[in-house]
DNA sequence: AAACACAATGAGGAAATTATGAACATTGCC
DNA sequence: GGCAATGTTCATAATTTCCTCATTGTGTTT
């Protein structure tokens, strides 16, 4: 059974991800913003809170980080999918996963049960994601959202950017079409599927020599193999 | 053999995926609306709902949503299209996937075999079925769909591989043909037999030394034996 | 040992999937 | 509004994979 600290200001996302924990077992709180969060989070002792990003008053960046002064209880973020995708990681907001809208609260209870798993292990919390990724002559900076070739910065346009940045994040994983759609794109993008294999090979072009860390599965989608 | 509970206030949409359902062996109930369709599912345990959204005296929403307080049988959503399309995903009531009408009854079975697959494979808490399997010097990745023979990568064709992945999960089990058939290549599948036999003997070949795994079952069909 | 039933194999055409280039649409900016 | 950059769609080419079928091989039964 763990405590665990709910916030959103929207009460049915609450609602349903305290419906699943509390079948799952667990022990459930709620707040409505950022200001509520720090709050509880001060009193009692959560094994994970999960926050959405925007709310009012005090966003769940803002909130993340007032916490983190006091207290290391890991935190799952909802996000919108959207621009701020990527600052996610840049920080050292000390967050641990997230989940993008709409989530199933299966998945969002899947990554709880890892994160508290995975943290109850490591005593040490060492959640801090390095802000860049080097793989031979390809280098990857999350912060500045910048990629050099040996050296030389690519030119990526933002979509291209993400994608990379999403196959990155997921390295070594196979990817289907449906996947990157839903993650890259958004779960209301009702476009076609080879709109991704135009942007993969842009992204192919763009990366030179190193286009070979990203493989095609037939069948399946891409991955990124390093 | 599942249980399906098929919600429509119009009859022949009812009626179309009864009989496809039951040309595969389901077991189907019938819902006119919402109310109706809380009923039956409180009084019997379906393995499956598949529900339209518009509908009378209780919509699909309200429903679901309903039927979520006392059971988490996984729920098919039948939409038109434009309907409140993002209402699906705005916020999340448990539903485990959707299909836009106008449909083909195939892809909803196809839908449903899915989802309830998926579902029954992580019902029991921990199953515990790892990322990776070795055999000797035969791993198998199921993440990074990766095979390795005695280190080196095996090139698999997208069957050789979701036929292995068959076998492996399934291993010391006697798998018939038709079995084979039916999961690898799908219920709507209405070839040849022989198929099998070709795409065994390539995989057997990428296999190398470990092609003695797969063992030749006379009569019946093969075997992963590990 | 012969006859039989079934499995293994090889090859070619069919089918499915991906890569690519170019047209078209959208967005953001001046 | 017009322009430039980016994103999306679409048609076509290139490639890979799949399936069928005929033939050969192997184990079983009588």
């Amino acid at each position: 059974m763990y405590k665990i600290l709910v916030v959103d200001d929207e009460e049915n996302i609450r609602e349903v991800i305290r419906e699943y924990a509390e079948f799952e077992g667990h022990e459930v709180d709620e707040a409505c913003d950022g200001m509520e969060a720090v709050e509880k989070a001060k009193d009692k002792d959560y094994d994970i809170i999960i926050m959405d990003i925007m709310m009012p008053r005090l966003d769940g960046y803002l909130a993340c980080k007032e916490i983190r002064k006091f207290k290391q209880t890991p935190v799952l973020m909802l996000s919108a999918r959207g621009e701020e995708y990527d600052k996610l990681f840049g920080f050292e907001l000390g967050i641990d996963d997230y989940v993008v809208k709409p989530f199933s609260p299966k998945e969002v209870m899947a990554r709880v049960n890892a994160i508290v798993k995975r943290n109850a292990a490591s005593a040490p919390p060492a959640p801090a994601s390095s802000d860049v990724e080097k793989f031979e002559g390809l280098e990857i900076n999350f912060v500045s959202r910048d990629v050099f070739i040996d050296g030389e910065k690519a030119n990526l346009t933002p979509k291209e950017y993400d994608l990379l940045f999403y196959l990155v994040r997921n390295k070594n994983i196979a990817l289907t079409r449906n996947k990157l759609l839903e993650e890259v794109w958004g779960y209301d993008f009702f476009g076609d599927d080879r709109t991704i294999d135009t942007h993969i090979k842009m992204l192919r072009n763009n990366l030179g020599p190193y286009r070979k860390f990203i493989v095609t599965l037939r069948g399946l989608g891409y991955k990124f193999e390093a």
